[in-house]
DNA sequence: AATTATTTGTCCGTATGTATG
DNA sequence: CCATACATACGGACAAATAAT
C-alpha cells in the first residue's frame, strides 16, 4: 500500500480483516496495546485507526470490554472504504450481484430525476459529453473516460447532492470491482460499440427533451446491455454467476 | 449532548460546523493545538476527532498545511452523521426535498427487488407484520413502529445488504428530519388511516405474489400519498415547498 | 539551492474512568 | 467494596513534511 498515515494504513488492514470475516461480528479485537505491538506502531496510532473504523461503524469500543466488531447490518456499507474492501476480499461474486441489483434499481430513476430537474446549461453539457463519446468510438479519445463523464454530466443535472454521491459511489465500486475480477481487460472497453452508442444516445435525447419515463426506460436498457456483457465475460472465466 | 467520548463529542461539534457552512470547503481549521485549547481537551482527543471526520471525508490533513474542509461533493453523505447534521443545520427544506426525491427514486425499485427475491419465509414475515399494522389502526399497538417494521420486513426480503442499508438510512433520515421540522406531531401518526392501510395492503400483496412491477407501482403510490401528506402539513407551517 | 518555520505525525509514560466478577 | 482489565484522557517530546524565505 502506498504509505499514508500509519493510522490510515492500520485502519485499512483491520478493516479488511473485518469485512473478510476473519474478524467476525461480536468478536473482540486484541486490546489496543497488543494490536499496537503486533503492527509495530504506538498506541496513539492504533487508537486513531480504531476511531476511523468506529466512524465506519465497523467496531465499537467499551471500557473494560474492549473493541468489538459490530453486526454487518450496522456497517457503513455506502463508503468508499467498505465498498472497496468488500470487493477485494475473496473475488466475491455475490457482492457483485448485489452491486448490480442496486445499480439497476437506482440509476434509471436517477436519470429520470435528471430529466425532470435539468436546466438548459445542464443539457448543453450533456450534449457536449455525448459528442465526446461519439468521438471516442471513432478512436479519438478514451471511451472509458468519456463514458464516465457522460454519465456524470447527466447526474449533475439532477441537482441532488445525495443522488450524485450515491451514483458515483456505485459506479466507482463497480469499476473497481471489474478491475479486480478481470484485471486483464483493464484497458479494453468492450462496451464501446455502435449499439452501445445508440443506447447512450437514447438516454441523452430523453433527458434533453425532459422526458423522465423515457429516460428511465432508456437507461434501464443501457444497463441491461452492459450487465449482460459483463455477465458473459465473467462466465467465460469459468464461474457461473446468478 | 449525552456524553460519550470526548473525541466523539468534539467530532460532532466540528462536523456540524462544517455541514452548516460555518466552516466552508477549502477553509483550514485552526491547528490542532488551538482547537484543543478552545474545547478544553488534549491534543490526542482532538486528533481522534479529526480522524473520525476524515473517515467521513469531511476534512483532510496535510503536514505544514493544516486540516482543511473538503468540497461538498467529497463528503460521505450516506452516513448517519452527515445526514443528521444536514437536517439539523437550519431547518433545511431544500435538503428534505432531496431526501424525498431519492426516496421516491429508490424505494419502489427496492420493493420490486424484494418481490423478485423473496423466499417463502420472508413472505410469511411480511404478512405477519401487515397484520400488526392492521391491528395498530384499530388502536392495538403503535402505528409508527408497526409501519417501520412492515417496511423493514419487505426490505429484508430483497436479500441485499447494500439495499437494506441504504433504505434504512433513508427512512431514518426522513423520520429524524420530520421530528425536527415538526416536533409537535412527534407521537401523532397522521399516516394512520384506512386509505393508508389499503395502500400498504397493495404493496404487501404485490410482493407476496412476487410481481415486481406491480410492487413498484404500489410502493410509488404509497410514497406519493405520504409525501403529499407531509407536503401539506409543512405548507401549513408557512413555507412553500417545491 | 539551502535553511527555517510551521503544522501534522508519532511516540511514550502516566493517570483516570468504568464495567466485570 | 475491592481488585482487575480494558478504554479513555492527559502532556510533553521528537520526527517528518512542506511552504516560505
Amino acid at each position: 500500500m502506498r504509505q499514508k498515515n500509519l493510522s490510515t494504513q492500520l485502519a485499512h488492514e483491520i478493516g479488511r480483516r473485518i469485512v473478510s470475516g476473519q474478524l467476525a461480528p461480536g468478536e473482540v479485537l486484541p486490546k489496543a496495546e497488543v494490536l499496537s505491538q503486533a503492527s509495530g506502531v504506538s498506541r496513539t496510532v492504533t487508537r486513531e485507526a480504531l476511531k476511523a473504523l468506529e466512524a465506519l461503524r465497523l467496531v465499537e469500543s467499551h471500557q473494560k470490554i474492549g473493541t468489538l466488531v459490530r453486526p454487518r447490518s450496522d456497517w457503513q456499507w455506502w463508503s468508499q472504504e467498505v465498498l472497496r474492501w468488500s470487493t477485494e476480499v475473496t473475488p466475491n461474486r455475490a457482492f457483485l450481484v448485489q452491486l448490480t441489483e442496486v445499480r439497476m434499481a437506482i440509476e434509471p430513476a436517477a436519470v429520470a430525476l435528471a430529466a425532470r430537474n435539468a436546466l438548459d446549461e445542464d443539457i448543453l453539457r450533456i450534449v457536449e459529453n455525448f459528442l465526446r463519446l461519439e468521438a471516442a468510438l471513432r478512436g479519438e479519445g478514451d471511451w472509458a473516460k468519456a463514458d464516465y463523464e457522460f454519465h456524470d454530466s447527466i447526474m449533475l443535472a439532477a441537482h441532488n447532492e445525495l443522488m450524485l454521491s450515491l451514483v458515483r459511489m456505485l459506479r466507482d465500486a463497480l469499476l473497481y470491482s471489474r478491475r479486480h475480477t478481470m484485471p486483464l481487460m483493464q484497458h479494453t472497453s468492450p462496451e464501446a460499440s455502435v449499439e452501445s452508442l445508440a443506447l447512450h444516445r437514447a438516454v441523452m435525447e430523453a433527458v434533453c427533451q425532459r422526458q423522465p419515463s423515457r429516460a428511465y426506460r432508456s437507461m434501464f436498457r443501457l444497463l441491461r446491455a452492459v450487465s449482460g456483457l459483463v455477465h458473459r465475460l465473467t462466465e467465460e472465466e469459468g464461474t457461473a454467476w446468478a
